[in-house]
DNA sequence: CTGAAAGCGCTAACAC
DNA sequence: GTGTTAGCGCTTTCAG
């Protein structure tokens, strides 16, 4: 291939400076509107476009984001999708950056290494990781958090967990049951917290207090999950337990794949919810009852607070957290007692 | 935050030139051992690391891989992470791109311009968009196409359908079945073409030949898989059509539904087989016999090749596709006629 | 084997 | 307003 064009062609092309063809691309300061008029012409005849590259070394602006969490999770690939299509609106890349359960401080810290972004969306899987922390604390560019309190990061996109949670509880007690299991992920993140406040609160309302036993944490696994349904499902046969929450659907799976062993159906023998409303779900027989979160807003909110810390950071007093309503689908996967 | 230190800081720490230390920082040439020694101490004591974007305008490496697929689809979300885990490996960086139905050359394109990447890993929708074939054709970075015949772009990576849906066919003509339906996509893909060859070859097998109206073609969506299934269903309400194969994961949840509002069951009232074998289907009651496919050898062997294709051009005649097996897992979603 | 110097393509400060 | 120039941080001749 031809060697590439560069911004000296285009001055020379158009007979002017390289400072001028600099101003025109950059909409900076005045230039003259002949100037100007010239000037596109020979970009556009010379098919120019700036290099990246080259930008980026002189501004420091790299146009460029990282993306911090564990794909395996469809719900994250989604999330990174969304983010993505955001993201190129503003001109901007995504690279992604795969991190499980260990050592996530050095992948953190030798992805980004050398490497130059100018902000960072992340989802960690715990919250108390404290030389993750501090490593997380010493990074100078902007990052949004999915759905994690962290110290120091305060620019977060939030799930209304609690608001849903709350209502899925008050709709089992109403059905009359009275030994819900909750099952979530790691007590250190938000969404286990959130979960569990909700269904204490939701047992409040009911005027009564939960079975401590019944609120067992895991790990996003559909293993994890197998493994929590297997510890419950004693009381389950004993008809001690008659519904379960998942507070995960990677867990979900692992439930529902315990059921299958222990040749349990629901409704029948057992009423569920889950978090995530994926197209399986509706397909699953009967269909299930869910909790949803719009992936596309929470896309949508991480690039524009990122996208404002990064080109507005005088502003940053005022970014805080953003929170995204939940919905709360009633399907059949419940019945009354 | 401190300014980032750069290799003239090391210089001066170490007392020698900023030649000697690129020298050693890139292994090239022979540097004394006390020269070397003393530079990585420096290094060391400075915490220094290179400067990526400095050394990609220099050496026009940018250690830097685009994708583009339509992420939408969990399987592509899979490859995208099993690719990126790989590439770390090798230094490189993924960044996604994801893509629809429409506009994909101008798309594509426009991501590219003036960034800079040393590869493209590449699934479209459709092979015969000649505007798409044609701008592709002149990139000049090397492409791996996943499961794509493209013109001009040898290096791809491809699953076998032809095998497992041979054998797929032929079990369930072996199981008395006749007039089996065969779903998928794009004619204008590989995988598609493949799996018709495949579909008649079996037929041919059992000395027959089958019905061409049962090969039905649509979009990797749900929707449209739903809407094929309701042009067959006449057929299956008859008892003519007892058996469909799908060649798409997506298609096929359209399929379900489908089959759920027309309130039929498999394997009773038809027996189905599908591509993909995700955690969900083995949740499917019954369980689906299902066309599986290690997802982590596909991105394993896609960044094999493009990194060779990189990194030794020279080799590039060797280069040719690879053909990623495949396995019929036989489960409880057929019965015999 | 090593230091000095040119230059990758661009922006911004500086003159005119 | 506009051209010239320094320099972002690095690699790679080129001398020596």
């Amino acid at each position: 291939m031809s060697r590439k064009i560069t911004i000296k062609d285009v001055a020379k092309h158009a007979g002017v400076g390289i400072g001028t063809v600099s101003r025109v691309i950059n909409g900076s300061n005045s230039v003259s509107p002949k100037m100007k008029k010239k000037i596109f012409e020979s970009i556009e005849a010379l098919g120019y476009t700036p290099n990246y590259v080259a930008q980026s070394l002189r501004t420091h602006k790299y146009k460029n984001i990282a993306f911090f969490a564990d794909i395996s999770n469809p719900i994250f690939a989604q999330i990174a999708k969304e983010s993505q299509i955001e993201l190129e609106q503003f001109g901007y890349t995504l690279s992604l950056c795969n991190i499980g359960e260990k050592d996530i401080a050095n992948k953190i810290s030798s992805f980004l290494e050398g490497r130059r972004f100018d902000g960072i969306i992340l989802s960690i899987p715990k919250e108390d990781d404290e030389e993750l922390n501090e490593s997380l604390s010493n990074i100078d560019i902007p990052i949004v958090t999915i759905n994690r309190d962290l110290p120091n990061l305060t620019a977060k996109v939030l799930t209304d967990y609690y608001s849903s949670v709350k209502e899925a509880i008050i709709y089992l007690l109403s059905l009359g049951h009275t030994n819900i299991a909750l099952v979530g992920g790691n007590k250190e993140i938000r969404p286990t917290r959130e979960g569990i406040r909700a269904y204490k609160d939701a047992y409040l309302i009911h005027n009564r207090v939960p079975n401590q036993a019944l609120i067992k944490n895991g790990k996003f696994s559909s293993e994890s999950g197998e493994t929590i349904f297997m510890d419950l499902l004693p009381d389950i046969q004993k008809g001690y337990i008659t519904a379960i929450l998942s507070l995960n659907n990677q867990m979900f799976y692992g439930i529902l794949r315990g059921m299958r062993k222990a040749k349990l159906q629901y409704p029948k023998d057992i009423s569920i919810i889950t978090f995530e409303d994926s197209e399986l779900m509706q397909l699953l027989d009967p269909p299930l009852t869910v909790i949803h979160r719009p992936i596309k807003d929470i896309g949508k909110s991480i690039v524009k607070i990122l996208i404002k810390s990064i080109e507005e950071p005088e502003q940053i007093e005022e970014i805080e957290s953003v929170v995204i309503p939940t919905e709360f689908i009633i399907r059949d996967s419940c019945r009354p007692i």
